[in-house]
DNA sequence: CTGAAAGCGCTTACAG
DNA sequence: CTGAAAGCGCTTACAG
């Protein structure tokens, strides 16, 4: 396994106390050992064992990570945010790769728990309730990406979907919009919360919501625009569960020679990649994962000193970002 | 740090010895008494401290593992692939977040060593060749993603550019091109790799390879295709470093009038997300990523169980996705 | 500054 | 099947 403190010491011709003490810069240590320490662990290739040094010290700079699904960019880019904190933190990270499944993400979870994580960041799970209840007794820990602040002990970061619903419908209806439909996300939570933020915002603007299923996929948007085509009230604007969403519905709408944004609004959310690129150049809800990563990491590390600190709910803001798929809506009687 | 043995012990009437005999299902414990410890572990809510056990056992079952750039979705596919696999084969994943600094890379892993992780596998790593030996030197190691088989003491994996280069130009030639271009990825290594390929390729087609700068992103395309359009002999064929590199050379032309893939045909590399939009529809280089990581761990698990074994290279075959961007060359006076 | 000692939570023979 | 004991590599007081 490597050498110990013992075999630096009895190279070093000291005792393992003093390597100890030199290995952590304690000081009180003469420059002379210190260095003659330090020469001698050099020599022999010696590496802490972070094991050992938690056993004994009860310390732990280790943060645990669940991911709901690596594959997905999206949480790659929440992951990384989180990440790039944590490290600057001075914290190490296991991470438990998810792979989309509620009934695995207990295990995972479990994994990560008998590793003694000082605490837990879970990237947009998607276990039951009385699962993350469990684990909210057993770590320190913060939700990214779920709004679960009724549970006890535990803080969360999410997007503040209301605001963003708000802004979102306003760009359509100041563009002229009123038949503004919403493609979702699907059956999970996330989709969910969006959804009812965009209908409670329509009723709010006194106008008719109208929701139909999708997904979080472009193959979603597909079907989503199809349902829409053949509704009697066909939507000018369409807001869409995500880019990819948004981006099925575009090519579905111009396969049915529906020119988009002359004759249909879309908006997306995320403004990733392919938002930005210039064949596609699609008007889409910005969030700021950026710094969910830097508010989620000071919320946990806050926690962790302090457990039974009041929990507390992030709704990071979000901001629109108009590209040329939203144009003014065309009077009635334009498509005729 | 919650409950230990020595509880469970204590609660469930019995000695340390069988807790750790039961918790470990070694034979020869009787149903009565492994059923009493079960019940007071689960009572007390017991939880096995996975650094004590590997303490005690010297086994470990985590592997670390160092990714370039977290924020790249193709690096989150490959990591996908390795955890996805790892977790299969009963390992626990310690995951060191690269930026992108050759000089950081170093001090990650150093993290992930010192958590005597049982091996590593490292993600298209940057840093620099020595500190790359000293690491193969330290644990069993594996690299995906670029081509080191000349380092002792490691396995890699990667894509087999000439397979990919031979395969393209063989499908551009097909179509009657002989002017075809290459946008590099940049000044990296696996951007030279491919470059190399092209290059050779060409040449082994008696054709005249012309690569120009570019890199793995969509103004990188952009670039590249600005240079091309102002070269004296312009192509009929682009093959560009990657799918982002690819669509921002396709934007290019079209900005210029040139229309894909009528006037030029454009190839990318991944076949990500992108290639496959419906508006994009990119032919593309598709690598068996998902291949990636079980050939790694394979690898790893067996330079874990034997150090000593011979090294070596798995260059991952590729398939090219033909879609609607390479088209028959149009004869030379059609342009005028 | 040094050295001897106890302990972190667990595993591993080993004698009953 | 059980119990007492040693040890994994390190930290932490504590008396010199």
């Amino acid at each position: 396994m490597g050498p110990t403190q013992e075999d630096v010491a009895r190279r070093a011709n000291v005792s393992r106390a003093l390597v100890s003490l030199v290995l952590r810069d304690a000081p009180n240590v003469s420059a002379q050992s210190r260095e003659k320490v330090l020469r001698a662990a050099n020599e022999l290739g010696y590496r802490p064992n972070a094991f050992a040094r938690s056993l004994a010290s009860k310390q732990v700079h280790t943060l645990g990570v669940l991911i709901n699904d690596v594959t997905n960019p999206y949480f790659a880019a929440v992951y990384s945010s989180f990440a790039t904190a944590a490290e600057a933190a001075g914290y190490d990270l296991l991470v438990a790769p998810g792979v989309r499944s509620a009934g695995k993400e207990g295990p995972l979870v479990n994994t990560l728990l008998e590793h003694r994580v000082a605490g837990l960041a879970l990237l947009s799970p998607i276990m039951r309730t009385d699962t993350l209840r469990e684990i909210c007794t057993a770590s320190p820990t913060v939700v990214i990406g779920r709004d679960v602040s009724f549970v006890e002990n535990v803080d969360v970061v999410t997007t503040d979907e209301r605001q963003a619903a708000k802004e979102v419908i306003a760009h359509l209806t100041d563009l002229g919009h009123t038949q503004i439909a919403h493609i979702t996300g699907g059956a999970n939570r996330s989709a969910h919360d969006r959804e009812a933020a965009y209908v409670s915002t329509m009723r709010e603007h006194q106008l008719q919501p109208l929701a139909v299923p999708g997904d979080f996929t472009e193959e979603g948007g597909k079907r989503g625009a199809a349902h829409l085509l053949r509704s009697k009230q066909r939507p000018t604007a369409v807001i869409a569960a995500n880019d990819l969403c948004a981006v099925g519905a575009i090519g579905e709408f111009s396969r049915h020679g529906l020119s988009v944004p002359e004759e249909v609004s879309v908006v997306g959310y995320d403004d990733s990649q392919i938002a930005g690129l210039a064949m596609v150049q699609l008007t889409s809800v910005r969030q700021s994962i950026e710094q969910f990563g830097a508010s989620a990491l000071s919320m946990l590390i806050e926690r962790i000193a302090d457990p039974d600190i009041a929990t507390r709910a992030n709704r990071m803001p979000t901001e629109l970002v108009v590209r040329t798929t939203t144009a003014m809506c065309q009077p009635a009687g334009a498509n005729t």
